[in-house]
DNA sequence: CTGCTTCGTTGAACCGATTCAGCCAACGGT
DNA sequence: ACCGTTGGCTGAATCGGTTCAACGAAGCAG
């Protein structure tokens, strides 16, 4: 049943090698024998074993794509993009998703490891992760996905959440408002931390006060609860701006259910422009991430580096993202 | 660099066999022996390599995931649980999404046959796939998701679309509509045309009036777009059923966008309940199907088919859907 | 003390590709 | 006629595990 490159040597009377050959380099056989392995391998329905030929020629053809939440559609994007040139360059791409937990974290890269990926794009989600030390030591190239890299020995495709999250205090400031609720996550995410930054010294600028808020994880659900603090909170802000749609929609859904109205009481803005942001009831203003050409970028550079060797430069590409204006943001009526 | 079994064994004074004995068959190891390999594995950092294990052994302990559209919600969950379960049971989940273009679905079935696939886990997004029918030649267990396998000989993990399309239209006819859009996919898509069997069937016993509307693809902004041919038509419905939720979220902003309110001008049902239904701004009624149990359950079912070999049961195992009431339902006044 | 298990261990053969030194025409230049 | 080069092909060695027949030692019954 299973047939072996020996089988289809056989079968069309010539050595293994040739047949190899025919594989991998087609040019260097001759037209008459490249038929007639052709026709072999049609007879026999052969397809060759990845992983015999993994074993033997060391390198695996196989990157590892790391996310935090295989639920959030910025990172399904980002996948789709890792996915589709992955294929393109006949590279098999082995997509994990760790839920946001460092012990799957670990797990996978450990699975990973074994797997003896050639590559592998993550979005570290915690820092120091013993996992990619690891990688690191083995020689296994890396490269961030949404996340600067701090050496310059590896490479990184990240997006500019300083200025992310300037803009948006920005375009809000000259709607007019002066009083801001800023929601983010956890500190101890780069991005969040990043955009925080961004925020505040945009504030400093245009004078507005910020009033910060704070979810445990980038969730929708997270969100609609951490809504009802703003809503209780004594001081009056007249828009809020949130650290990823996720949240943002929660924060839409708690201030319609207390029949608020959008963009009127409360100008909303989010960040990483979803598809859902668009086709939400009330379509969210967002700080626009590229996720698709995140991933297909990030692949595409490590695929270079897997295979121009030393000769690579690594590069930390960073974007800037971009301001999508829909109608949950207007100018503040005094 | 890296290192193999065979340093291991030299390094901790015993034969190979003892060291693969060891990895695989612990209770087989006399215990002196045991921490004289662990600790020399801890030493040198020792992985073993998987492509070398699987061609051995033959057996991959790689599992094939194919959905035709990762974007959407509902099989984010289907790979969330089919993962879990992978990884608890030692697989490695290989997932690949299609993006609805058979061409792509044949390439990734190519791959996952290179990849010597110990089972494949498929949503079929078309009839009669070459590939599929190229797995069962090569006796490579395949179960299908959200799609029931007509022979007795095949698994599958599926969901009672009749009833699903069913129980909506009684649901909406229990509150008092008689007349009723129902925005249905390609009738090609199995799911598709099974509810609107259903469909019609609770029509006829209710006595209920369908107007039939049909999108092209099942995303939102197909729904968005299909939601003015409801509004332009002479008939006037009170209700809208939608074949699944990211279409009736594209119905809604429409809805809404030209200024009508749900659920008082018109009541509205998706169908898969995923996570921004609920979360809508006006949160969706829909037919809730549990995706992360249908991911996880077919894992397991394709686990269990690939260590038992001859002695495994083929299950066409059936889930029937359920209502979940939110916002955007209410009774018809009169 | 002998024979029979059981337990733990050994190491060569093997899985199915790739690699590479080496071989044999055929061809062209002198 | 001779030699060097090139293109095409060969097949044994190899990658790093698993498998399995075989073996020695220990334990136990008679």
């Amino acid at each position: 049943m299973a047939n072996s490159i020996r089988d289809v040597a056989s079968r069309a009377q010539v050595a293994v090698g040739t047949v190899s050959n025919f594989l991998n380099r087609p040019d260097r056989v001759a037209e008459a024998t490249r038929k007639k392995i052709e026709s072999a391998i049609a007879d026999l329905n052969f397809v060759p074993n990845a992983s015999a030929r993994h074993l033997r020629s060391g390198s695996s053809r196989t990157i590892g794509l790391l996310v935090p939440d295989i639920t959030n559609p910025f990172f399904t994007e980002v996948a789709r993009g890792a996915g589709d040139t992955a294929s393109e360059n006949d590279y098999t791409l082995l997509l994990c998703n760790s839920d946001e937990d460092p012990k799957k974290e670990e797990r996978h890269l450990k699975v990973l490891i074994e797997q003896r990926i050639c590559g592998l794009l993550i979005t570290p989600s915690f820092e120091g992760l013993a996992g990619v030390a690891e990688l690191n030591r083995r020689n296994i190239p890396t490269t961030f996905i949404d996340r600067k890299a701090e050496s310059l020995e590896q490479s990184s495709v990240s997006m500019d959440d300083f200025y992310g999250g300037k803009s948006a205090i920005k375009y809000l400031a000259s709607l007019g408002h002066t009083s801001i609720a800023w929601v983010n996550g956890p500190l101890s995410i780069a991005q969040c931390s990043s955009r925080e930054d961004g925020v505040m010294d945009s504030a400093k600028e245009q004078n507005v006060k910020i009033n910060k808020f704070q979810v445990n994880q980038m969730r929708s659900q997270n969100g609609y609860e951490g809504a009802k603090n703003i809503l209780e909170s004594s001081s009056h802000v007249t828009a809020i701006f949130c650290a990823n749609d996720l949240v943002a929609l929660g924060v839409l859904r708690a201030l319609l259910e207390n029949g608020k109205k959008i963009p009127t009481d409360y100008a909303l803005i989010g960040y990483d422009d979803i598809g859902f942001s668009a086709s939400a009831s009330i379509p969210l203003t967002s700080i626009a991430q590229p996720a698709y050409k995140l991933g297909a970028l990030a692949a595409q550079m490590i695929i270079n580096e897997v295979e121009n060797g030393k000769k690579f430069k690594h590069e930390q590409i960073v974007f800037k993202p971009e301001l999508v204006i829909r109608a949950s943001t207007q100018a503040l009526r005094k």
